[in-house]
DNA sequence: CTTTGCCTTTGAGCGCACTCGAACCCGTAG
DNA sequence: CTACGGGTTCGAGTGCGCTCAAAGGCAAAG
């Protein structure tokens, strides 16, 4: 059904950047929620996903080193990127956009690995971070009230 | 009208200190869009401005070191805040907080100091600022979203 | 076979925004 | 008078999150 098995990588990453070419580094829609695309290969690059997920090969290699992440090796010990773990990267990147901090995250993971008995920490967890979204919603939404008035008055004379 | 002149700052600062005892450090409604309430004394020490903008004594002394702000001195050589000082505090905190670096503050300062005729880039900057809040916002509205998502899930056992 | 280019690991370095420490100065209370 | 709880300066230290450098390995292209 897909072609993943009859591509190398190096056909696979001259493909995506043949596909990049002219259009937006990511589709917001495409990894919104979590949902990643049907026609993503199985396994991908560490190139291919830093692409795809907008960070640096360094961050993600980063990212593992510190234990958020775990990824598979193929035959010559080079990192391989499946969907679960694409799923992972975009999940961890929505929170640390969202303010939380790499410890946190860490430890929501670890959580996770724990097994199903950790549900109410991690429950705990997100509600403390869905607080704080919500007062840095509110923080944007001053600041743009803010920087609106400046703009309306044409970069503001009054008051600095 | 007020009775700024009459308290010595210790006085001051001891009701200061007693308003706050059972209230939130800071009422949000109070310094909206940079109103400061009608009766805040006209000359308020470093430690006020701290508790009242929500900064440390010793960020308020860092901002003034690399120039984002100039403050007054009294006799004793103390710093002493005026309602303009205060304005340009919360200016500052409301940008800050919405992501912009200090570098680009500060150069934003300048060119009010420099006056009238450096309105445009003024504009270009605070437009600019702008379009990143509004990113912030979406990217917050994700970041929402799969927060709920995984409350929802009372911690989440699906995909990580 | 060699070049080219992306991959690997490890440890070190960097930029930002504070944050703290040391040493010293006011002014009020006891 | 002296102690104390503020204040002052300056330079140095901290924590976070990357970011890079060095030294080397694999593999497709010329």
């Amino acid at each position: 059904m897909n072609t993943t098995e009859l591509l190398t990588a190096s056909e696979r990453r001259q493909a995506i950047a043949a596909h990049h070419q002219g259009m937006a580094p990511i589709d917001p829609d495409l990894i919104c929620l979590l949902e990643l695309p049907d026609d993503l290969p199985e396994q991908l690059t560490i190139a291919e996903a830093a692409e795809i997920t907008g960070l640096t090969a360094h961050t993600l290699r980063y990212y593992e080193r510190i234990g958020l992440l775990r990824v598979g090796r193929d035959s010559a010990g080079y990192r391989s990127y499946d969907r679960q773990a694409m799923a992972r990267i975009v999940f961890i990147t929505r929170l640390r956009v969202s303010g939380m901090p790499i410890g946190t995250l860490s430890h929501y993971l670890d959580l996770v690995e724990q097994g199903e008995h950790t549900a109410p920490q991690r429950l705990a967890l997100m509600q403390e971070h869905r607080d704080q979204i919500q007062q840095q919603l509110r923080d944007l939404q001053l600041a743009l009230a803010v920087t609106d008035y400046k703009i309306a008055m044409y970069g503001g004379t009054a008051a600095p």
